[in-house]
DNA sequence: CTAGAGTTTGGACTTTGTCTAATTGCGGCA
DNA sequence: TGCCGCAATTAGACAAAGTCCAAACTCTAG
């Protein structure tokens, strides 16, 4: 499926979002790329060509994707979060020398022998993370 | 293996590390109580008595401990980093509510299908994270 | 045109962590 | 004992990521 920025009025709808022209200009930065932005990179793209979109307004969107189940975070570096346009169960390769972020298909990966879960708790996800580096 | 004070110098010591009074105080937190705690966590323990530790040699010393393989850190809060005693491989189940974290054995879990690493790169670790939440 | 709800905004504020220059503590040695 | 030199500690300034708030703006229904 592509993304184009006539597509995103559509999608953030589907959320149950209210498109407005900074939800759609933030939500065409993560899912025309879909790629792992930081707050800050989404900052960046979204204010390229003239300034129109304030600190407040990126943070305050991207935590309504989040709630809303459009997007999901990504918690792999301690001075930053990631925002992922992929909803799909996958798992991360980090890059921790270049921060960058690959997905894995979860249909692929197997985890056996995970113990049972304490007495009234659930499952609210797994998170598998693979940090790998240059090798020396 | 029980942890006392006196344990804490010969503990440093046998990972090259100076022990001196502030040093051993914060092993002391970390390795009497064998839990995840974050650096401000650290820092009450050590001054619950009287105030005789810095929030820099918090710091420092919590990243000496963790390039010296003392200790190692945990990523699963976009807050805050916690620090673990246990250096041996396992993974986490953390509670997204209370914020506890609990060691899995890495002996016990099996994990399959994992892509071939890219040309070049190396693995420095997989961190598998369990989070959980009280049922609803 | 107007009212009200929803959205955006600048900037103050908070939290977590780093940095630096000054000070302190300590072992070795005269 | 007194002094030297280095390692360690410290206060507090600083930085980065993120939240909060009250004011302003926008959009639509009436
Ligand atoms: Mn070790
Ligand atoms: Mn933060
Ligand atoms: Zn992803
Ligand atoms: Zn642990």
């Amino acid at each position: 499926m592509r993304y184009s920025r006539d597509n995103m009025a559509g999608l953030l709808r589907s959320h149950d979002i209210n498109p407005t022209h900074q939800r759609i200009e933030i939500a065409y930065a993560l899912f025309s790329r879909m790629e792992h932005l930081s707050a800050d990179q989404v900052m960046t793209q979204v204010n390229v060509h003239h300034s129109e979109t304030s600190k407040a307004t990126v943070y305050n969107t991207l935590n309504l994707f989040l709630q809303k189940g459009l997007i999901r975070e990504v918690i792999v570096d301690p001075n930053k979060v990631f925002y992922d346009p992929n909803t799909r169960p996958h798992h991360h390769l980090y890059d921790v020398e270049s921060g960058r972020l690959t997905d894995i298909d979860a249909e692929e990966i197997h985890i056996n022998g995970l113990p049972p879960l304490p007495e009234g708790m659930t499952m609210e996800g797994i998170d598998l993370i693979v940090r790998i580096r240059k090798a020396a």
